[in-house]
DNA sequence: ACCTGAACACCGTTCAAGT
DNA sequence: ACCTGAACACCGTTCAAGT
């Protein structure tokens, strides 16, 4: 009954690299639902408790994982001024995870970083110091980017797809214009300006350094300017907020 | 067999309301690990395959879910400016997000935006459309937020934690300083300037404001300046990256 | 209309045993 | 040292049946 494309009689032995590569295949390959261990095992030719021998249980293999990954991104520049370095290595983070689309889910269900991942941060770290960057200013620039400093693009929520019959489009078109008219002024808007992306949806890479140009922006003009956390710029904001609440008690 | 516990020998019947509610509250209190269908049955009290008649799945479940958590934010105050009303509105929906852990994990998780989600974003998008920004770059500004506007931290990968034997400690810091000599000199300054916050780790609603504020006065500088997304600021930066490609090659 | 019981096709993981 | 087989305690979901 076993498959008789796989006659592996003699088998090269399995080791941790094997199987986290697999695993990081099976998933490009196949989807994140698609690697369970017993697929996994079937894929590398062994029944599922072999794995477990070269891997703890299923969340270090995800640890692994992410290391193959992190691994793939470009190394830092040294030559480069702060803002183009850091630039460049966010951006080959983000086509290393274009490369992976299982990897924000299995990023974001880690509990903690493993040293690959600490050193590719100690590396983000350490061009803010170098440039003149307060440890104050790039603790929270560190913060501020986030899941960006990933590549992750972070949408939630894709619009739903729109039909593909003419008739019911426009129906639907009607609808929404009725219900969600800022959504559709602002989404018929952006599908004119630019006519070499797809007719529907946007740029993604467009909008990731848009959001990653304004942050790098903001840092600089925060450093150029002195900022630190103990200023103005919050209790400003603080206090506005606080008088909306006061308002609506 | 059945637990002496729970005797409603005449119980309310289920609606799809009920359901989804009961899902919230077991989410929140038990974790979206303990959230199966089988459990969120015998929750109410009734045999898994009823839930079927009020949801057609468990994704449909996920999705009431999330209208339920949509429908708690603050609706939008409209004598405000565009800056307070977009910065009151998405703190309202992070103290929702805090209410509800397992909410990220969720959001993400869904493949198209329902009605209620919609709405919220209508809203959002109506607030930059009203202050006269261009349609061009609220749509810009709309994805720059991206998950924020759900009130997502969006940090990935936490610290290790701190071994609590002093002994231990020592060597462990002795160690990082080597490995991660930036992550250490930042994090070690971050603890020491905020004595308010607890002692490790840092203020998550300062960190979220910060990067919040930073967006919002980004939006403000580019609709001032006439920014459009057919100018120089991109092709410059673009310049500068393709520079670093040539250069590797 | 609403709920039930039994079953199907899966999971990750443990344990004791094989070579 | 490395792999196996059988089993355990779970999943989401289908189907045919009950009241």
């Amino acid at each position: 009954m076993s498959s008789p494309k796989k006659p592996p009689l003699v088998r090269a032995p399995l080791n941790r690299e094997r199987v986290s590569l697999a695993a990081v295949r099976l998933a490009d390959e196949s989807g994140l639902d698609a690697l369970s261990m017993r697929n996994l095992a079937q894929e590398l030719g062994v029944v599922p408790m072999a794995l477990y021998k070269h891997v703890a249980n299923k969340e270090e293999l995800f640890d692994e994982m992410i290391n193959a990954l992190v691994l793939e991104i470009d190394p830092l520049q040294k030559d480069l001024e702060w803002k183009p370095a850091l630039r460049h290595r966010i951006l080959s983070a983000r086509t290393v995870l274009l490369r992976h689309p299982w990897a924000p889910h299995v990023i974001e269900s880690r509990t903690s970083a493993s040293p690959v991942v600490l050193d590719y941060m100690d590396t983000l770290i350490g061009i803010f110091l170098k440039a003149g960057f307060s440890l104050d200013l790039t603790h929270h620039a560190m913060h501020a980017l986030g899941s960006r400093m990933w590549g992750f693009i972070q949408e939630v929520f894709p619009t739903p797809e729109s039909p593909t019959d003419p008739e019911e489009l426009a129906e639907a078109f009607a609808q929404w214009s009725i219900r969600y008219p800022n959504i559709i002024e602002m989404a018929t808007a952006a599908n004119h300006t630019d006519e070499s992306q797809r007719t529907q949806g946007c740029d993604d890479q467009f909008e990731f350094e848009f959001a990653l140009d304004l942050m790098l922006d903001g840092f600089e003009r925060l450093h150029k300017s002195g900022w630190s956390s103990t200023q103005v710029s919050r209790s400003q904001n603080a206090s506005l907020e606080s008088a909306v609440r006061g308002k609506r008690k």
